[in-house]
DNA sequence: CTGTTAGCGCATTCAC
DNA sequence: GTGAATGCGCTAACAG
């Protein structure tokens, strides 16, 4: 325990905000000099343990914290990961939150933070992120087949990864669920439950139209799989919002359909609607078809009634995101080679499909 | 135009990675000194009309940004918002992100950044922001009765604003939605309908426990509504998690609230379950019973069929506690005396609601 | 194993 | 209205 004498008090000359404890300071009680404190800090040389124990005495007795802007500025490293979320208008906002917890956890493990910047400001943000320094590397979700953001995230100062897979990568590393596999899995599902006639309820035009390009992988998964198995597929217009919309979709499904159709509902928003419908004809999902969603598990049970689904894996997906964005920042550890990668979906069986024959 | 002649080329010392555009460089350009370039960007001194367009130029030639660590370091201003966000288990995760995006958006607004930390970090999350200097502010969201975490953020260096009301806000500005009013809200609009049962539901055990002291708010504020209006109010256990919680729950519901109860719901994620069960009986909330919700228009709308509510405002919620934020760190502004801010909540009438006698 | 030193890029004080 | 000079707190190269 050091002892403050006289000569420690000093007139407060900083407008009552008390100023912050510095290296320097550690360094003054520890009776080391200041570089010692920086080595023990991110051990890059080796300290005797002595000196290593006087310094963190000082450390915790202070309760000194390096200051990141005097850090970052030094080291040019911030420990910052940029975060580039939807903005909502027109965004699938739902099933974001889980994305953004396993980021920030993943950060945290390796000691970084997350600055979070939303889409509205477009490629703006990207240069704002790279252009100040306020962060070594860029997450990016929500990518559009022709994303205008990419060509400029590629000429980026930082490493950018993709949280989705756009028409062209400009050579930036992309991580998303492997949506075709997805498409297979649930019509391979239906088809082995029996149903010989398969309807797939399409993505609102607006997401179509954003280019968000999941839609067209998801599809061709579940043609390719449905022309395996030898059974009929039909893609019919997506659920309008609200209640009509629901029932013009479920009318639909019944006129291709036939009588126990087995039903691909990609949207979670339309989950609820659309089995609120079928219950109202007296058409009971798991009894007279079968309803496959495709959404995350989360939405699949939180819906009446708990609706057997494909996952969207979004902690899979973020996990596998921040691994090679560490890679990619660790000089020494070597990234894929293969910058697209698809996180395998999982199917999980509910109360919305017929029981297995 | 300016040309860079053979006396700019420089060998890459660097490692391949480009030196970045100084303040310097602009000064260079410009034929200024750099603090005239660090002047033109704050404004913090009157500049001639013609040095202000040459250093713009300048900066708009070379792409300049200005290093957000050496600002920081300089200035003792981040210009970055901490956001403490509840992490995932047991934390009420639905409706999170209007708060999140609204919080983003007023940063931006004033120029700032949002640096996004979960609450599993609890106190330490905290004196790291602060301690590190990470942030000039901080709001914090999820706030408990007796949260641990308050008696920290009031010795940080740092102003911290809590999203939530604690039992003591240690002298902290705290925004939250008028939860007490909420209650009465929903007992008014019950009443003048008719039900002269009212049956609110319980929050669940985990939120309860957790001490998220909005629930006793709220239903004090039902209560006193339902004597100033004379009706009999009765709270049942909350809905478990499951078709069966449900069930049980409207058992209860039915059982004290007789005929025709008027039903709240201060729970969103039971909302669909509760509705479902009750149609399951045939009873059609709106025509055999009156149904409130406690939930965002968002969750509201997307029930079936579409639940009259007391909305939770999230995006006012966060306005105001934004703007106090900024009054906080701009010195002159006063920010209000009253530290506790209430948002009055909004009900919308939907299809679960009586029709007005 | 440890100390000394030189910047990192910017805001700001002083001098003119 | 402008420039020169200083220092914010830290990392890392250099010198023992």
């Amino acid at each position: 325990m050091t002892t403050f004498t006289a000569l420690s008090i000093r007139i407060d000359t900083n407008g009552g905000r008390r100023r912050m404890v510095t290296s320097r300071d550690v360094a003054r009680v520890a009776g080391v000099s200041q570089s010692t404190v920086s080595y023990v800090m991110s051990g890059r040389r080796s300290i005797s343990a002595a000196t290593r124990r006087r310094v963190e005495a000082a450390i915790e007795e202070l309760t000194y914290h390096p200051n990141a802007g005097a850090r970052a500025l030094a080291s040019q490293r911030t420990q910052v990961i940029g975060l580039v979320v939807p903005f909502t208008p027109g965004a699938d906002t739902t099933g974001l939150l889980p994305f953004i917890e396993t980021i920030a956890s993943c950060a945290r493990e390796a000691d970084h933070d997350v600055l979070l910047v939303t889409a509205n400001e477009g490629s703006a943000g990207l240069k704002r992120l790279a252009g100040r320094s306020l962060c070594d590397a860029i997450v990016m979700m929500d990518i559009e087949t022709d994303d205008a953001r990419i060509p400029v995230a590629a000429t980026l100062s930082v490493p950018v990864i993709l949280i989705g897979v756009p028409a062209d990568n400009a050579g930036l590393h992309c991580v998303d669920l492997d949506f075709p596999l997805a498409g297979r899995m649930a019509v391979d599902e239906l088809a082995a439950l029996g149903h010989r006639r398969v309807v797939l309820v399409g993505h609102p035009a607006e997401v179509v139209e954003r280019g968000v390009n999941f839609v067209g992988r998801f599809e061709r998964g579940a043609t390719d799989a449905a022309s395996a198995h030898g059974v009929a597929l039909e893609v019919v217009a997506p659920v309008a919002p609200g209640r009509d919309g629901a029932e013009a979709a479920v009318e639909q499904v019944l006129a291709v359909g036939g009588e126990r159709p087995g039903v691909v509902v990609p949207n979670s928003q339309a989950l609820q609607p659309v089995l609120q419908v079928l219950m109202d004809r007296g058409l009971h999902p798991g009894r007279d078809l079968s309803l496959i969603a495709l959404c995350t598990d989360a939405a699949a049970e939180a819906v009446t009634p708990a609706a057997t689904n494909v996952s969207l894996e979004p902690r899979d997906v973020s996990r596998r995101a921040m691994q090679i964005l560490f890679q990619l920042l660790d000089r020494g550890q070597e990234p894929p080679d293969e910058l697209v990668q698809l996180i395998p979906p999982r199917l999980t069986r509910r109360r919305t499909t017929l029981p297995s024959p």
